[in-house]
DNA sequence: TAATCTGCGACAAATATCATCTGAGTTGGA
DNA sequence: TCCAACTCAGATGATATTTGTCGCAGATTA
């Protein structure tokens, strides 16, 4: 199993929205982080279309945050770019072979299917208490207000 | 995020070899779920390596369970497929770019990191609270037994 | 009008997964 | 003792996915 390394930048370019006053250029997260531009705006545009940033066309544009960091929880970003299909699939192999259940033992999901099931939504449930805000919290956010503005009103992390 | 197509193979594997009074073959175990033999013989050197399962080898060999079933939960399986690496790997990226951190404030590991790891453990215990016999519980054992052989002891599923 | 930024698609490289084949070692029987 | 059949094990190649790049078109503001 392995998660994308796109997670990573795009939880960190959140926090940095969290405390932007003003849309932050892609290239300028790129930047910021030490990372590829190009690749970079792909994610963006993932997490635009998750509705989690939003796109600032023309001069002076960029990304912002759609909603206070609070409200965005690490698992709304890790599904928007990592996709929102489970880890596991079944493939029914239960159905294959020469040991293939009829089908009327198959109405029901495969055990080994529910028990992976079962341990991704404890994976998505615990990533979905941490919002951007609380990780902003353990940041220095001073350096990150130095050098893409200040906040409008007041601190992130409430 | 994606989970190798292998770990299903694997515990479907395991599940048969619960009920397996006598060495099963790889080829035989591919042939009863329908897959592909000589990719199975893969994975199952992955469960051997992790001492899941033993090799019998010379005529009349195949594999066998190292210990009851009740003994192996579904996360020895899916990590001795899988791999014990975890799904998110933190690549530093708070100490690049122009937001660097200082070393002095890295010592701890970075927020993100720990949310991740966090989820992940969340879902490692999930999957260790399974067990292969618990799964066989749920399958139809009985055909299982008719084509490899009744177990020694009594069933599996206490 | 000019400058600057995002959106989207095509394209290339790197990597992981999937699949197969051939060889080495062991067992059972003659 | 010898032979033959059967098994696992590791090396090797094909395929799919991810990762990363580039360039052009559309939009907005100074």
């Amino acid at each position: 199993m392995k998660l994308s390394a796109g997670v990573e930048w795009a939880v960190h370019c959140c926090v940095v929205l969290s405390q932007a006053a003003r849309p932050v250029p892609a290239a300028r997260l790129a930047d910021l982080h030490g990372v590829s531009r190009s690749y970079l705006a792909k994610h963006l545009q993932a997490l635009a279309k998750a509705e989690i940033v939003r796109p600032v066309e023309g001069r002076d544009g960029g990304y912002v945050l759609t909603r206070p960091a609070a409200e965005i929880s690490v698992h709304d970003v890790v599904r928007a770019v990592d996709g929102p299909e489970p880890a596991f699939r079944c493939t029914e192999i239960r159905q294959q072979g020469e040991l293939a259940a009829p089908p009327e033992q198959c109405r029901t999901p495969c055990g080994v299917a529910r028990v992976m099931a079962d341990a991704e939504r404890a994976w998505r449930r615990s990533l979905a208490g941490t919002s951007i805000a609380d990780l902003a919290a353990g940041f220095d956010t001073s350096r990150i207000t130095e050098l893409v503005g200040d906040v409008p009103g007041g601190a992130a992390a409430g």
